[in-house]
RNA sequence: GGGCGCUUAGCUCAGCUGGUAGAGCACCGCCCUUACAAGGCGAUUGUCGGGGGUUCGAACCCCUCAGCGCCCA
């Protein structure tokens, strides 16, 4: 084995070989166990919310797969409709060419070459997380297969009432010409102004004023309101209003919907340019008036509808000086013009949520167009149902309070999208604008009896992605055959995600599957049982991660490494806003001053699990990854030592072990450093029971951890186990054992265990850590006895209690706490480690002896001997430096060791820190009502603690003073 | 405006059903001791956001205030 750990050198030459023996298949064998990933955008790129999804799921899964279960990780991706479609809009802008040019069918070609293309990306990168999904399954939203469940899913939804087409305001994003859900508007606080406009009254008895943050929309005003109860417009309820530049009437009405504390009291209605007003308008049947054109430009002819009949009424030419300006053009000028007419009040600064299109950036107009929709409140009810019966459980469980808000609330959900790429709707139209929705034209001629004569046209819009991934858990399954996969894997298992999407997509998988997936009886199956969401990763100072920003960071750049030229260019190419290069520079470079190290999968990993507490951000500190990336040289020369204690000859390079040796060859191998393969006593030391017990305790605190998805708190575990225990002491106190003149058994037993827990401890980190593990095991197979192929296909560790022993772990605390009192000393003494130092044992008990001779091989060893002398009650040794290991004293003699007022002052410290504890202990025994109400064994381990502290504070205090008069 | 979350060592965070505050990183000493200097040994580090309450006992439960953040309207 090499010195130092090199992951770049193992890392993908162990994938390759996982993926080409089929490993990441279901083996078919045990309790069927699933889980889908969440589809990435086929032509996009892994960041680090992917890197830490895909951690989450690879470890529950090669977790499940080494459990024994028939374990099934689905792949896949989603074709991302209006973020593709912009690419390559964009790409063809750069060719100068655009869609409408390229027509429909030649654009939709480019779009797949682009996948073509760029596809491969994201799938090579979950590769490189060592992410164990089933390649032979993969699935892609727009596959033939998918796409079939997505026409059938909305062919039943339609038949069954529960999809339907209807004129609605819409969020219109007025760049991408296209309707966009409700969840992908973000609605942000920005500057504006508050317009304050005189409308005059039609009967010339003088004006009212609104107030308004969106004059332009005035061309489509078609009420003003006032609240019912507002005594300073009471009267004018029922008048009409001239309004100026149009010159249209329109009513004044009453609707308790006016806060008549905001602005003047009086609301402008717009019912087609605005929801609210949309709503009044209903209530009050106004007419709808649209000025605005797709491109958010006023028309040159008004439309003008009523809610009782959509059909447009009539045109209302647009005042011929608007025709064709852009809102925002028109904005001014209407201002200018109501100041012009003497009717602009005022101007105020105002603070208001502007929406905007989450993939454009610009504002969203609400539109009224023609658009399908699922009735989600039909569908939201049996979904509230099984999370409330627990069917499926969120972890943590406050997510659950955030679905339920938001599923009692439920908006019905516009489906169509006014782009190519996607699932265009199986909905056809007669001449007459008759829609008929079926899986293709000739079934909806038959089941509609449409001649031939009838000429159909398809809807020229697509679905929502979200449309096809909400069917994504049983569509990738093959639904909607009966499949066996189907049958098998679903419900799938646990569903791993961040908080942002519960809205897009949990909630909506929740709802189609309800709807569609039942079991045999007839009862609906839920998609998953358990819903684990997780934080989302920011950078160091708590920022998301954003091109936009400049602060995204690429995992594969942590796991390679990169530097900071190389960086800096990633981070400030292809920029929405190229103006913030310079300062996405300066930030960077300031950051990684020297660019980022390669630290390998396994520490990245290692490093994601423990950020996976329950909180809701994740700051990502590359310092945390160093100490994880040391952590994995430190289980790397665990290895490294543990193979030359136990095969000297294998010293160089342990791959030189033959691969796939089979048991007598690994026997033969091993040969000349047994440890224990071949039968032979085993004789164990107290570190080799001791460690034997303290792994079956990191055993159980593991699985626990990862049963409650507190990844967390695993790798807490099994990086304290692995370091602090088996490193740190265990694999020092084996060296006494190895090279001293214990017995061949006793060696054996000790070559055993270091072999035996490392080979264990490595099945138990790989799910986290699988590439580093992988390695390891398979240079350690000759010697642990294992034949199987892949430490992934080997059986996750269970912890036989028969192991543990508390009286095995407190013999080793008492050898533990003996050497930490001389290093105490040493340290504090400064003294060199290498110095060999005479120790003196005082007021020891029988038990103290009993350990003492037991262990003096570990002792002399670990805390660096010269030699040992008890001393026989009354005998006061020599003038020492002195530490407590219990009740028993550890004296160094200082003569010409220890400067005499250095341990005088090293004392005092010691005896005032003991003081304060005891001060505080005796405190709370004082108080009578503490040892009336408290448990009686809170008080007898208090009142134990104290006599404790009495007596550790009395011998302190006789060496004090004995050194003090010398 | 409604709801939710967070505030613990310089930094990033644990702290399970209340019972003497923990880790990693950073920092400070001493060490290149034949697994590991990506290391070893040792030391230091906290009015657990403020205030109040419940309790024998509160980082943990309740109330309240402040700051930060998110979601919804």
């Amino acid at each position: 084995m090499d010195k130092a750990y090199n992951p770049a050198e193992i890392e993908q030459r162990w994938y390759e070989t996982w993926e080409d023996a089929g490993y990441f298949a279901p083996s078919g064998q045990g309790t069927p166990y699933s889980i889908m990933i969440p589809p990435p955008n086929v032509t996009g790129s892994l960041h680090m919310g992917h890197g830490f999804n895909n951690t989450i799921m690879d470890g529950l899964v090669r977790y499940q797969r080494m459990k024994g279960h028939n374990t099934l990780w689905q792949v896949g991706t989603d074709h991302a409709g209006i973020a593709t479609q912009m690419v390559v809009e964009r790409r063809l802008a750069a060719e100068g060419q655009n869609r409408l040019d390229l027509g429909r069918d030649k654009f939709l070609d480019k779009v797949w070459e682009w996948k073509a293309e760029s596809g491969g990306t994201i799938t090579r990168q979950i590769r490189r997380l060592g992410s164990s999904v089933d390649w032979s399954r993969e699935r892609f939203t727009m596959d033939e297969g998918l796409s079939k469940a997505v026409q059938e899913a909305f062919v039943r939804l339609y038949d069954e009432g529960l999809i339907y087409r209807g004129k609605r305001l819409v969020n219109w994003d007025p760049k991408l010409h296209t309707a966009i859900s409700d969840l992908e508007v973000l609605n942000e606080e920005e500057k504006g102004s508050l317009w304050h406009f005189h409308y005059p009254l039609a009967d010339g008895s003088g004006h009212l004023t609104v107030a308004t943050t969106r004059p332009e929309t005035m061309l489509g005003d078609t009420a003003v309101a006032v609240h019912p109860e507002d005594e300073r417009y009471k009267h004018l309820i029922g008048k009409e209003i001239r309004l100026p530049i149009t010159g249209r009437l329109i009513p004044i009405v009453a609707d308790d919907y006016v806060d008549k504390d905001f602005g003047t009291g009086c609301v402008k209605i717009t019912p087609a340019h605005d929801f609210n007003d949309y709503e009044l308008g209903k209530r009050h049947n106004l007419p709808l008036i649209n000025v605005l054109d797709r491109d958010a430009k006023i028309l040159a002819e008004f439309t003008v509808l009523t809610f009782a009949n959509y059909e447009a009424s009539h045109g209302e030419k647009a005042p011929a000086a608007y025709a064709g300006l852009d809102r925002f053009e028109a904005r001014k000028k209407i201002v200018a013009e109501f100041e012009t007419l003497g009717l602009l009040d005022k101007i105020e600064p105002h603070g208001l949520k502007v929406p905007r299109g989450d993939r454009s950036g610009v504002i969203i107009e609400p539109w009224l167009t023609d658009q399908w929709y699922v009735k989600a409140s039909t569908l939201a009810k049996p979904a509230i149902e099984v999370v409330e019966q627990g069917q499926i459980q969120f972890v943590p469980k406050q997510y659950e309070n955030m679905y339920y808000a938001w599923m009692r609330d439920i908006q019905d959900w516009c489906i169509s999208r006014q782009l190519w790429w996607g699932h265009r709707i199986p909905a056809w139209y007669d001449a007459n604008g008759n829609v008929y929705v079926g899986r293709d034209e000739a079934e909806v001629r038959a089941k509609y009896s449409l001649g031939g004569d009838v000429s159909l046209r398809q809807d020229d819009d697509v679905l929502d992605t979200w449309f096809s991934s909400a069917l994504w858990t049983f569509s990738t399954l093959g639904w909607p055959e009966d499949t066996e996969a189907l049958r098998t894997f679903h419900s799938t298992d646990v569903l791993v995600t961040g908080f942002d999407i519960i809205f897009f997509w949990v909630a909506r998988m929740i709802m189609m599957t309800l709807h569609f997936v039942k079991n045999p009886d007839g009862s609906p199956q839920v998609p998953f049982k358990t819903v684990y969401v997780h934080g989302l990763v920011r950078d160091s100072e708590g920022q998301k991660m954003s091109k936009s920003k400049g602060n995204v960071l690429d995992p594969l750049d942590i796991i390679d490494g990169i530097d900071i030229d190389t960086l800096v260019q990633k981070r400030t190419t292809g920029l929405m806003q190229p103006q913030m290069a310079e300062k996405i520079e300066k930030r960077t470079r300031k950051e990684f001053p020297e660019g980022i190290n390669a630290y390998g999968c396994d520490a990245l990993r290692f490093t994601f699990a423990s950020l996976a507490s329950t909180g809701r951000d994740i700051k990502f500190d590359m310092g945390r990854v160093e100490g994880y990336r040391n952590f994995c040289n430190k289980i790397w020369n665990a290895a490294r030592y543990v193979r030359m204690s136990v095969s000297p000859g294998a010293k160089h390079d342990a791959r030189s072990a033959p691969e796939g040796a089979t048991p007598g060859m690994a026997a033969r191998h091993a040969e000349g450093q047994d440890c224990g393969l071949s039968g032979g006593e085993l004789q164990l030391s107290l570190a080799d029971r001791w460690i034997r017990a303290r792994l079956q305790a990191c055993i159980r605190d593991t699985r626990a951890h990862l049963d409650g998805y507190r990844f967390d708190l695993a790798t807490q575990s099994i990086y304290e186990f692995v370091w602090n225990e088996y490193c740190d002491w265990y694999l020092e106190l084996s060296k006494p054992v190895l090279n001293g003149d214990a017995s061949e058994a006793e060696k054996r037993g000790t070559r055993h265990t270091l072999v035996q827990v490392l080979e264990t401890v490595l099945r138990l980190i790989h799910p986290l850590m699988p590439f580093i593990t992988e390695e390891i095991w398979q240079n350690l197979k000759d010697l642990s006895g294992k034949t199987g192929k892949s430490i992934m296909l080997e059986a996750y560790p269970e912890a036989d209690d028969s192991l543990q022993s508390e009286a095995v772990v407190a013999d080793l605390e008492w050898v533990k706490s003996v050497i930490l009192g001389v290093r105490t000393i040493r340290g504090e003494m400064n003294i060199a480690p290498g110095k060999l130092l005479p120790v003196f044992f005082k007021n020891g008990g029988a038990e103290d002896l009993h350990r003492l001779n037991e262990n003096r091989g570990f002792l002399t060893a670990l805390a660096r001997l010269e030699s040992i002398t008890w001393l026989e009650a009354g005998d006061e040794g020599p003038v020492s430096a002195t530490s407590l290991a219990g009740a028993m004293e550890i004296l160094i003699p200082m003569a010409g060791l220890i400067d005499k007022d250095a341990e005088l002052a090293r004392l005092s410290k010691e005896i005032d820190k003991l003081k304060k504890d005891r001060e505080r202990v005796e405190t709370k025994l004082a108080n009578p009502a503490y040892a009336e109400k408290a448990p009686a064994e809170v008080v007898a381990k208090d009142r134990e603690r104290i006599a404790e502290l009495a007596d550790a504070l009395a011998k302190l205090e006789q060496q004090r003073e004995r050194i003090a008069g010398l």
